[in-house]
DNA sequence: CGTCCAGGTCTAC
DNA sequence: GGTAGACCTGGACGC
C-alpha cells in the first residue's frame, strides 16, 4: 500500500475528498470518481510500457491511499505514478496565502480546513480538450465526446476495465483523426475542427500548453492570451482551463456558476462584474475564492 | 413536431 | 471595444 502526506507545499490540510470532488472533470473519461467508496481512479502514461491505472483514497490519517492497479510496478515506474498523482492532486501547490485570507471571510472561512485543490488532468492539452467539449451544450454532450476521444483513440491501460479507462489521447492521435471521426463518432459538431488544430498545433510543436503549467514566471494575462489564441476557447474556457493549471485570477463564468451564485445569495439576477467585485480583494485567488462560494455544498 | 438551450465562441459589423 | 447571429448536437419542454 503506498501513501502521500496530505498536506500542501505550505504545511496547510488537504481534504481529500473535496481534491477529489472538486470539479466536473471528475467524471470525465478516463477520470471515474466513486463517490460511495470516496475514491477517484486515473490513467497514467509511464516512460515505458502501457499506461497504467491507479485508485486513490483515503488512507491512514492526514495520508491518501494510492493503489496501482494489475501488476506491481517495479521501482522506477512506481515513483512516476506517484508523482503523477501528486500533479493530479496538486499537492505540491501552496495554498497558504489563500487561507490566510479566506480566514477573515464568513463565506469561506471554511475552506481553510483543506479545501480549494483543483483536480488537474496529467496534461495540459487533455484540460484543454475536454474544456473545450464543455462549451455551449449540456453536461452529458461533454461527458459523450470525451468518452468517445477515449474509446477510440486512447491507449489501453495494463489491467484496464475496458475503453473507458484507456489514457487520454495524445495531441498526435487526435490530430491525426479525421474529420468524419470527429463528426460521426465524437458527435462534436462545429468544435470537430477545433478540437483537430489545437491537437495537430500541439503534436507539431507550435503550441506548447504543457508550458503553460510547467512556466510560473508566465504572468497569468500571457496565459490567458495564449489560451484565448486557441480555437474554441474564449472567456469561460480560458477561465476554466487556468483553475485546472493553477491560475486563480480568473473567474469561471457560465450558465451554471451565474445562476448558482444568484440562489446562493438570494438574488434574482446577478451581473458579472458584481460578482468580480465581490471577489475582487481575492486579487490572484478571485476565481478560486468564487469557485469554492458556488461549489460549498458539493461535498457533506 | 417545433422551439429552446445547455458549464460559449466566432465572425462581421 | 462592444454587440447581434450563426452554430452542431440532442434532451427537455410546450403545443
Amino acid at each position: 500500500m503506498l501513501e502521500l502526506a496530505l498536506r500542501g507545499a505550505g504545511g496547510e490540510p488537504v481534504d481529500l475528498y473535496r481534491t477529489l470532488n472538486s470539479h466536473g472533470f471528475a467524471d470525465l473519461a478516463p477520470t471515474y470518481l466513486d463517490e460511495a467508496a470516496r475514491t477517484l481512479e486515473v490513467t497514467l502514461r509511464v516512460p515505458r510500457g502501457k499506461p497504467r491505472r491507479v485508485r486513490v483514497g483515503a488512507g491512514r490519517p492526514g495520508r491518501a491511499a494510492v493503489t496501482i492497479l494489475g501488476p506491481a510496478p517495479g521501482a522506477n515506474p512506481r515513483e512516476h505514478l506517484l508523482a503523477g498523482v501528486r500533479h493530479v492532486l496538486r499537492l505540491d501547490a501552496d495554498l497558504s496565502g489563500f487561507y490566510a485570507m479566506a480566514a477573515d471571510d464568513p463565506d469561506l472561512g471554511w475552506t481553510t480546513a483543506g479545501a480549494g485543490r483543483m483536480l488537474q488532468s496529467p496534461t495540459v492539452f487533455e484540460d484543454v480538450i475536454k474544456t473545450i467539449c464543455t462549451t455551449n451544450c449540456a453536461w452529458s454532450a461533454t461527458v459523450r465526446m470525451v468518452e468517445a476521444l477515449v474509446q477510440h483513440l486512447g491507449d489501453a491501460a495494463a489491467a484496464g476495465d475496458g475503453p473507458l479507462t484507456n489514457a487520454f489521447p495524445t495531441p498526435a492521435a487526435m490530430g491525426e483523426a479525421s474529420e468524419s471521426f470527429y463528426r460521426e463518432a465524437v458527435r462534436a459538431g462545429y468544435r470537430g475542427p477545433y478540437l483537430i488544430a489545437v491537437a495537430r498545433s500541439v503534436a507539431e510543436g507550435q503550441v506548447d500548453l504543457e508550458a503553460l503549467a510547467r512556466d510560473r514566471e508566465l504572468p497569468d494575462k500571457e496565459v490567458e492570451r495564449r489560451l484565448l489564441a486557441l480555437p474554441g476557447v474564449g472567456p469561460y474556457a480560458a477561465a476554466h482551463i487556468m483553475m485546472t493549471i493553477g491560475r486563480y485570477s480568473r473567474l469561471i463564468l457560465d450558465s451554471w456558476t451565474r445562476p448558482k451564485y444568484a440562489r446562493l445569495t438570494a438574488k434574482k439576477k446577478v451581473s458579472d462584474a458584481a460578482i468580480v467585485r465581490r471577489f475582487r480583494r481575492y486579487g490572484p485567488y478571485a476565481g478560486l475564492a468564487f469557485w469554492l462560494f458556488v461549489t460549498r455544498d458539493w461535498v457533506d
